[in-house]
DNA sequence: TTAGGAGGCGCGATTATTCACATTGCCCCC
DNA sequence: GGGGGCAATGTGAATAATCGCGCCTCCTAA
């Protein structure tokens, strides 16, 4: 009974390795330049196999996204009643930073999404940022943050940290060449960390009074 | 001699419109997804007839990248000499904000490059970032920015606003949806200067003592 | 008249998708 | 216990569409 089902199945089905091998590669090259043919390969099966599973490509493509947009939503709910001071604030971008150093595969995803401007774009832009703007907490209160309350660029700003984190991880070859390190290292992962937790006091600490 | 060489042609050539069309389909779909039919249909001829003009699609692509980047660069080697003063600073951010509001397809043609690790993707980062962090003058001096000196985030920090830049433009659908409104018209370009210009002023005026 | 540039035709490769078929494991009934 | 379905899952072959690209012809402007 070594192998029983109580323990966690050390062999994924043959559904969830197609799942993984076509998640890296819709990531890489976008929807319409993966081919089934190369996640087939990569699974160790011919292509008609794949019918099997899905129905099709596009089905495909839509059960990547769910799976994806299930494991980054869960620990963001925690984050989402009560108000939104700054040390949650600094909590949630570092549990994002944190989850796409883990995962790029989303960031990319909605990347090539929104470059190409799909049918798909509209649907994980409402699933992934909508609730940061509708929750009803969406302004942040005290903490003498300025910047951000007198000139409405309150929204502008949360987007900004946001492609901060997204373009980390969609540029990572440039931070590769460029810095000579691997970007998803545990030691670049911390720089990244400091880097925009230290824009974010800036921007709490900033008394700014002449916004241009 | 209303029409001649001398005043600025209003009819461009079939390649510049070739170019024209072929910049923008690429910087939508990337590379590989990019059919020459589709080029060939923008512009109102048959696919084979854009080989007489470009010996193949990837000399087409290449053909518009080059013009794209002497583009680019053309206003950013004024800002090349000297010491690099906040002021500077500021000029640099604003130029290229502009420079990429004005043609986002640069930064497009840049991040399907990053997501997908082509062939492409070197040179373009050589050729795009490798100056401003090799033209010998790349720490910023004096201006008591000790975020920066003090804790060796200098490349990170230039990277990040960068990529707040060019994020702004491939995440363009985003803005649209979420805030409601032309990305690219006046109004927002001045949203995303102010945003972006805060930001700097924060870092300059934050006297960062615990950078963790 | 001549050369550049556009179009028509078509080849070979690749793609998503379907279909007929082989194999496997499992359940049920005799 | 053995055998007969049966669903699940794999395969190769076939199809229709699309792609990059070469060849050849025709038109037209200088």
């Amino acid at each position: 009974m070594e192998n029983s089902a109580t323990s966690t199945p050390p062999v994924p089905s043959t559904s969830d390795r197609i799942l993984d091998a076509a998640e890296d590669i819709f990531a890489e090259k976008g929807y319409s330049a993966t081919s089934l043919g190369d996640v087939a390969d990569r699974v160790g099966i011919r292509s008609p196999s794949l019918y099997n599973h899905f129905k099709n490509k596009e089905a495909l493509y839509e059960a990547v996204l769910e799976r994806l947009l299930a494991d980054f939503s869960a620990p963001l709910v925690e984050l989402e009643g009560g108000p939104l001071t700054s040390e949650r604030v600094f909590r949630w971008l570092e549990t994002i930073v944190r989850q796409h150093h883990g995962n790029p595969n989303l960031a990319r995803l909605l990347q090539h999404a929104a470059l190409s401007g799909g049918p798909h774009t509209n649907e994980l832009i409402d699933r992934l940022f909508r609730p940061m703007f509708e929750s009803g907490a969406d302004k942040i209160v005290g903490e003498g943050i300025t910047l951000i309350e007198n000139t409405g660029l309150q929204p502008w700003a949360v987007m900004a940290f946001n492609n901060l984190v997204m373009s980390y991880v969609t540029m990572a070859p440039m931070y590769r060449d460029l810095l000579g390190q691997d970007p998803f290292s545990e030691e670049a992962l911390e720089n990244q960390l400091n880097l925009i937790k230290t824009l974010l006091r800036a921007v709490f600490e900033y008394k700014g009074d002449t916004p241009l």
